[in-house]
DNA sequence: AGTTGACATGGAGTTCACTTCAGGTCGCAG
DNA sequence: CTGCGACCTGAAGTGAACTCCATGTCAACT
């Protein structure tokens, strides 16, 4: 749910943006930024304004593109983590690489089986449509929106 | 995880199966078909030997197998439960088959998201495999502190 | 000055999909 | 007959990832 292509981060103020835009931009939801960053999975603590206030600055909004990427391909909080950790020490590189390379190799994995797993359920609808369809005939546009 | 194309159901007896021999056949652990079959996801209730035990038939192997499928493709309890619902229910067909569909939309849509997230997570491995792999050529063999 | 709205914190609560547990019943090998 | 292992039930527990709550502080309007 929820497309998340960052539209490109438009031009955050230099002063940072609040928990509650980064929360519209990112459709996160300003608890989940805050578990994130709890949860250790920032850069570092998001630094914050005169009276407390967490300001994003472009740079954070980026880290957090990637981190739903991540997540958006089924990166558990604490394999981000471990990340957050890796891209915090320097000279890690190599480590980051490893943890990035697994990840894409059972995200490709999943994605293989995901399809095999939908040709499996075309073949029940065409067995459904068979068995019901002589009375439906008109819909197949492939859209069944409302 | 784990492959679930179900081996063709080779030759249930007739008797039926015991809940062990099913768990180790679809991976699935004696306890989750226990959960499955109270959640009301079974078509019916396994019918049971003398000694109230289980016996599977092969109905019911491949049955579990579309749960499988429809499971791995990211479908919720609930909505297995409804549309196991449906299956004991007569006429249901066309409901059925919009249940199936829906989810089949839901399916595709992930996958999209999820080829995409895959070329963003791509294009990140190369900026690192650029950034480290200079210094790549041999294997890694020490740690590399600081 | 007062009201409003965004944000802060620590901690509790929720949802989902299992998983484990405690205590009990059977069928069969020895 | 005695174990042993597989299975049974109802209920409680688990882990992941949020999500909500009570209470409190500020900054900015009106």
């Amino acid at each position: 749910m929820s497309a998340i292509s960052l539209p490109l981060v438009s031009e955050v103020p230099d002063s940072g943006m609040g928990i509650g835009d980064v929360a519209r931009l990112t459709g996160l939801g300003a608890d989940t930024l805050r578990y994130y960053e709890r949860e250790g999975l920032m850069l570092d603590s998001t630094p914050r304004d005169g009276a407390g206030r967490r300001r994003y600055s472009s740079a954070d909004l980026s880290w957090i593109g990637g981190l739903l990427m991540l997540r958006d391909t089924g990166m558990s909080v604490a394999d981000m983590r471990t990340l957050a950790e890796l891209s915090r020490a320097e000279g890690t590189e190599r480590e980051r690489l490893v943890v990035l390379e697994s990840h894409r190799q059972r995200v490709v994995e999943e994605l293989a089986r995901t399809m095999r797993h939908l040709e499996a359920l075309d073949t029940k609808i065409s067995a459904y449509r068979e068995a019901v369809g002589p009375a439906t005939r008109e819909v197949d546009s492939g859209r069944t929106e409302r």
